[in-house]
DNA sequence: CCGGATCCGGGTTGATACTG
DNA sequence: CAGTATCAACCCGGATCCGG
């Protein structure tokens, strides 16, 4: 990218990380971890496979990214976050806080994937009942499928399906994203296309309540 | 900008305010307040004319910014951020401060307007002082002129000359952040290309100390 | 299948000139 | 002061191809 000329730190930072589909390159390693250059592509639909190319380099000629030659078993390349990379974090949370809003808008043609769950996780969801036993909820939003953990007072997602899941709720990202927001409530979840089955309980045991997180914005559908 | 299409709040926020420029210009409207055309022109050295008037058309189109035509004593249309606008300086401080580290690397072809330092005046300086009476220190950075005052534990920062400032100091802007920043200690600023001149006290109140702020970057030049 | 490289058309950006 | 017009250069997107 052309440099910005500017002596002032937020240009310097956008000389680095302004280019196009570098910061959502950025937000797929945070989300994922190490990751394959076939699960970065899968991961950010749309991008062209050049263009991935070029931004790999670049992010690794900035210290951003390493690429580590996996050992024997899988034999291939991995991509990750340096540290420096990783402070990113704040970064991706502020536009992704700021981006909430949006959501309302969604178009039929969005691709979606289940690790871009990880971050409303974060925002949203707690466990308000650390000394149960530990409870899971699977998800299965469009044809993605991720599971949302609970245990001991921490809220975490991984993505794939569990058998033995505590409860279930299908239906279309949007409608999720309502759901795991606090903008719909549970009780009007199945009115408003969302299949929900198994323990409520697992469910409203991380859902946002009224009052614990005072100001965030929400997904009205 | 063409959209990424991906059903993400961090995609869908760049889709908004991923093109170039775009966030700088939010940059300038967040630290001068509302502008003329003209001000955020000089407060945007590099840009084209066209594409300043494109992404204003954008930003007023998406609801971050407010064109006022200014009353008849000043006959002259201003732009402002919304609310909506302003909701962006968490995204806006996040990469500056992300961006701190790059300041090392001044060319010296960058441009530097004194607005720039005010994020830098809110992340690294404090007054310490807050009973004794109101304070200022006159900077001149390059050719930028600034003033920091401090009064009843508020640090804040106006453009231009006193002459009535407790204290003066001058040089070049990297000094310049680097004392701001903790980097460069007082006493050995006049060795490291700055002038300083009248109240070192009035300096010192506003400058981190040592255990203040753990874990800031810092510009170490 | 993995991890790209290459090529090309079109859209965006950048620099300058010009105008009400 | 607040832009518009023009045009060249560059970057992006899409497709195709290639070596392990």
């Amino acid at each position: 990218m052309r440099s910005y000329g500017q002596y002032c730190s937020v240009a310097k930072a956008l000389d680095v990380v302004g280019d196009r589909w570098t910061l959502l390159i950025v937000r797929e390693l945070l989300s994922r971890g190490p990751c394959r250059y076939t699960d970065l592509r899968s991961g950010l639909p749309g991008i062209a496979t050049n263009l991935l190319a070029d931004r790999l380099r670049e992010l690794e000629a900035a210290g951003l990214v390493e690429r580590e030659d996996a050992p024997p078993p899988v034999a291939t390349t991995l991509f990750r976050l340096t540290d420096r990379g990783a402070e990113l974090a704040p970064v991706i949370d502020a536009l992704g806080r700021w981006g909430v809003p949006l959501m309302r808008d969604h178009r039929a043609d969005d691709a979606f994937r289940g690790q871009w769950l990880r971050l409303p996780v974060r925002m949203f969801l707690a466990d308000h009942e650390p000394d149960r036993p530990a409870s899971s909820i699977q998800i299965h939003a469009g044809d993605q499928a991720v599971v949302i953990d609970a245990d001991a007072g921490r809220v975490s997602l991984r993505l794939g399906a569990d058998p033995d899941a505590d409860a279930t709720v299908t239906g279309p990202p949007p409608r999720i994203l309502a759901l795991l927001s606090g903008s719909l409530d549970l009780a009007d979840a199945e009115e408003q296309g969302l299949r929900v089955a198994g323990s409520h309980e697992a469910i409203r045991r991380v859902l946002p309540r009224a009052g614990t997180a005072a100001g965030e914005p929400e997904v009205t559908p």
